[in-house]
DNA sequence: GGCCAAAGTTCAGGTACCTTAACTTTTATG
DNA sequence: CATAAAAGTTAAGGTACCTGAACTTTGGCC
């Protein structure tokens, strides 16, 4: 299992879909949130785990979350990379919108070859994040997380980092609202119902308690 | 049966093979050929063409040559305009070689959606060929086939109107000698083993016997 | 015009993934 | 802490596609 081409496009989506699930801090993913994501039975993804473990792509224990090993993680990046490469392609070359990205990459993610890949982020510039302020992984794997907080957590002006692309409806609603990655909103105006999708970080910066 | 992503990857490349068979005038594709460029066991050949019948895909009939119906046609001539554009797309915005595009192409033909396909169709301003020289069929269907002939059924200096992508390491030998659409060759100094996957046009032009 | 090689088909069986239905385990709650 | 609801698993079976091996048909050639 050396590359992630040498995996079925469903396993490249469990993997990544497991790795996105603590991506933000959540706990490990549930069958239930497996299948749920994946449009899929609980039977199914029973099935699908015990073959990822088989792999040595997971660790697996019945009844219990599922967990990447060190190989699933390695190739979950990998695909998260290629997703994130392939939307902010989408939005700077082909003029898509940032709330309709998500499915036309989900499915150019499981076909692009790994030249194609790497084309695409010298033709960008290397970005560091996709369009919905998710860092993008570097080819070797790096990852940068950026030190965000919830609306909630804040005050007064912050800097929007993320917003995430789970529901492309709260997605149009913030765009409408302007609360994309990089624009600066108070912390107290972001609608409730849109907080918990938004990650923001004080303008005055952490890293200086004066 | 309305549209191509209705169908399976495997059937896509099916009916795209078989109708790229008799593009420039060769008969029918058979079983053998199916399987040589499909990669695939005549015995799968066989199950598969007969799938594809059952969906009035195409007419066959045991040990004779396959051929699309009219829904077929109209599926198959749309999986072309896929692969075509996309090729076109990769040489043009992504610097690729044009001898090396294929394979790309291939993969990413069954990923796309039509929304995608009609963005990079706009983008590259609705190309009438792709960098082979192949004609890109409208979003209609329609499709101008160019009157074209083999180097040798012509005479004195002609233009290039084609060159087949069958084989990498002609498209590759071709383009070192400049042997490129567009281009304008001497019918007799076209070597003779590239000879069979040039189409050209005399450049005075058929239309105008003086 | 019969025969043999090439082509094509049938058959048995395999893998990946999926489904529904019946069952077991976990957990939340009173 | 018993129990019911929720979550998860097992079992049986289906589809699409593939393989190799054995068989049948076709078509070129003497």
């Amino acid at each position: 299992m050396t590359g992630v081409d040498d995996l079925t496009p469903v396993a490249q989506d469990y993997l990544k879909v497991i790795w996105s699930a603590t991506e933000w801090g959540d706990p490990p993913i549930t069958s239930k949130g497996l299948a749920a994501r994946l449009h899929t039975s609980a039977a199914g993804v029973t099935d699908m785990v015990k073959r990822l473990a088989g792999q040595g792509l997971v660790d697996y224990e019945s009844y219990r979350p599922v967990r990447l090993t060190p190989a699933g993680e390695r190739l979950a990046v990998a695909m998260v990379r290629r997703h994130r490469l392939i939307e902010t392609f989408l939005v700077r070359m082909l003029g898509y919108d940032w709330a309709e990205v998500h499915d036309e990459a989900e499915a150019l993610e499981h076909a692009a070859s790994e030249q194609l890949i790497e084309r695409i982020d010298a033709l960008l510039g290397h970005p560091a994040a996709d369009p919905h302020g998710d860092p993008i992984p570097g080819a070797d794997g790096t990852l940068r997380r950026p030190d965000a907080m919830r609306p909630g957590e804040a005050q007064g002006p912050c800097t929007v980092v993320r917003v995430s692309d789970a529901d492309p409806a709260i997605l149009a609603r913030c765009r409408d609202l302007g609360i994309v990655p990089g624009a600066t909103v108070l912390a107290a105006e972001v609608p409730a119902e849109l907080a918990s999708a938004v990650w923001v970080e004080p303008v005055s910066g952490r890293a200086s308690p004066c």
